[in-house]
DNA sequence: CCCGCATCTGACAACGTTGTCCAGGCTCTA
DNA sequence: TAGAGCCTGGACAACGTTGTCAGATGCGGG
């Protein structure tokens, strides 16, 4: 009795379905199906009832019903650091276009930079048999994707690479940036450079590094260990290792920052002290235009590296794509002043 | 002969299943269910059987079919204008936040301000059978959300209305915030002060104009027609007007701007003409403070918008809420010199 | 020694859709 | 008018999981 009720009447908070559908347009289920999914093979006044039926009782196709027989998802899932960090928002909507042009919906999650969440985000990503992975890596181990690679998923890693395991990577080309933004400082009559940048385990900061370092060594400039601060990550913590490289009896007179939002605390000491110190910054901010003096950074293009992993993937998906390869993407520097400035003793 | 090969050894691209799991433990598809989903009632040995099965197959739970049966996704939908936009990271992070504490995944699209965009975005959402969804509407009828809000999907909008039903909507106080702007300008003598704007058809543009009269007329200034530009949206527009309200024979001394974007136009304008002019715009944005002058804004705290409409979403779904109601948060004026300008004549 | 009870396990149906396949009715031609 | 062929519509199984329910097993007590 009460299963008659169910079937016949869709209760409030249970969507009818493709069988209530059928039952009112006095038609067969399958044709209900042709339908929707605008098959042909259904005479146009069969059609109008059904259409008619589905306005009626407000009937929307269950779509992980269709999955589950379908075996595609048509949703791709993308693994991000932090949402609210300017540089992952361009990215995240080139991600996004890319996929809306393949008519594939976009899953996101945020690791806050922690690979057990990462993990976690990303089997659960799996779990709902996304069609793909776009994954801006938290931790440095990825077998774990092993398994789901081997069943199908496609996967591109974005900004660093995948570790332990050999799949597509779509880079900026970090220790080049870096390099020639230290040489600029250098061009400049810069031979003190202060080096503030993220935890060198985290593969860009790394590759920053090896930048500034190289650059040092082409000019042949000894680096003292009390110019390179490592590891810092909230402003506090950056505010105080510009504040040390800026002060005492030999005074680096520029520093290249790591990453954009160590470039903007930098630039706010820079302001406080008065003097004028030469920087570089690794990627662009907004406004760095309009600053006086306005920065001078390195500049990615996220944007383009959103674009690139998310067309990959889907020719993965495609079939057409074989050997995972590794892209690396050229910076560009942009002078706007703040680079340019001599030393001041 | 092909259906039990396909049966028996899972094929590349075929995922195994808890049949093909509890096949190679040896026991029962319920106890691999149990396992899986840490259901009491399995003894420890066979429990133990089962674990390695699955770590041998490479085994993930198919969510979609999960899903199916248990009527609930565990994924909510965020539809917004433009995740490149600044304002809409620290948003998309907080509801981001809110449905991981509770357990669910974010499925997101950008309507880019389309309402035909959002429409799509929104039903196929709902074809995925999300829980809830959190919209920031770019259209001003949502009727056809109704039926979708009948079967039980939780619906809260944000920073916008909904139009022609009745949601809950959680907004910023636009009205407030830009009479307060503009009141501001008032008390530090301006009297010809321009508005540059979004199109009105956006609620929010739409009230922070209204909040620029209410201001303008509490004054007992009569507002001119040309020191009022709506609908730009696009730096090259935004720029033309602020050049014309600053020129001619009585030039506005000071600028009122309706968002963001706007924002950063008008201070470049600014910044190329030499001659200050007051400035007070809504939305904060960042390196605000180390321009010179600091820029004076109204700001809205994106990110508590988001957290509301998240919390408020979740207990929609708990059951603990029932009438619809209307949010609005209030903004918070931040002087940094660009407001407090005198008028130059 | 047998019964009852508690504990563990498995068979089966159902979730809502789509692919396969067949039946029935229609049209067109000889 | 009968037969061939085409076109439309519908019955049924399958996708992989979970809830229900009943069966099997082991243990202790009478």
């Amino acid at each position: 009795m009460a299963e008659t009720a169910r079937r016949t009447e869709s209760r409030y908070g249970n969507r009818p379905t493709m069988k209530d559908v059928a039952a009112r347009a006095g038609v067969g289920l399958k044709t209900v199906s042709r339908v929707v999914n605008g098959e042909p093979g259904v005479t146009p006044d069969t059609e109008r009832r059904v259409q008619e039926a589905i306005d009626a009782l407000g009937f929307r196709r269950n779509d992980s019903a269709r999955v589950l027989r379908k075996g595609r998802t048509a949703s791709i899932g993308l693994v991000l650091e932090d949402l609210a960090d300017p540089f992952y928002g361009p990215l995240s909507r080139a991600v996004e276009e890319v996929a809306r042009a393949h008519g594939a919906l976009l899953i996101n999650g945020s690791s806050a930079e922690d690979p057990e969440r990462e993990q976690e985000l990303v089997l659960a990503l799996c779990a709902r048999r996304v069609d793909g992975l776009v994954v801006i890596p938290a931790g440095d181990d990825h077998r774990y994707l092993e398994p789901e690679i081997k069943a199908g998923v496609a996967t591109v890693f974005v900004d660093r690479p995948a570790g332990q395991i050999d799949a597509d990577v779509v880079l900026s080309d970090s220790f080049g940036g870096a390099r020639d933004g230290v040489a600029h400082l250098v061009a400049h009559g810069h031979r003190r450079i202060g080096f503030i940048g993220d935890m060198p385990r985290i593969h860009t900061a790394a590759e920053r590094l090896r930048g500034y370092r190289a650059a040092m060594e082409d000019a042949g400039i000894p680096v003292a260990d009390d110019w390179m601060s490592l590891g810092v990550t909230d402003p506090q913590r950056v505010r105080r290792a510009a504040e040390t490289m800026l002060s005492g009896t030999s005074p680096v007179t520029a520093v290249f920052a790591g990453n954009n939002r160590v470039t903007v605390t930098v630039v706010r000491v820079i302001a406080e002290r008065g003097r004028p110190v030469a920087l570089v910054g690794f990627d662009d901010i907004e406004l760095a235009d309009l600053l006086q003096p306005g920065v001078t950074v390195v500049a990615q293009d996220a944007a383009q590296l959103g674009r690139t992993a998310a067309d990959r993937l889907f020719r993965q998906l495609d079939g057409s794509l074989l050997r995972p390869e590794r892209i690396e993407l050229p910076t560009r520097l942009i002078t706007r002043g703040s680079g340019e400035l001599p030393p001041s003793a």
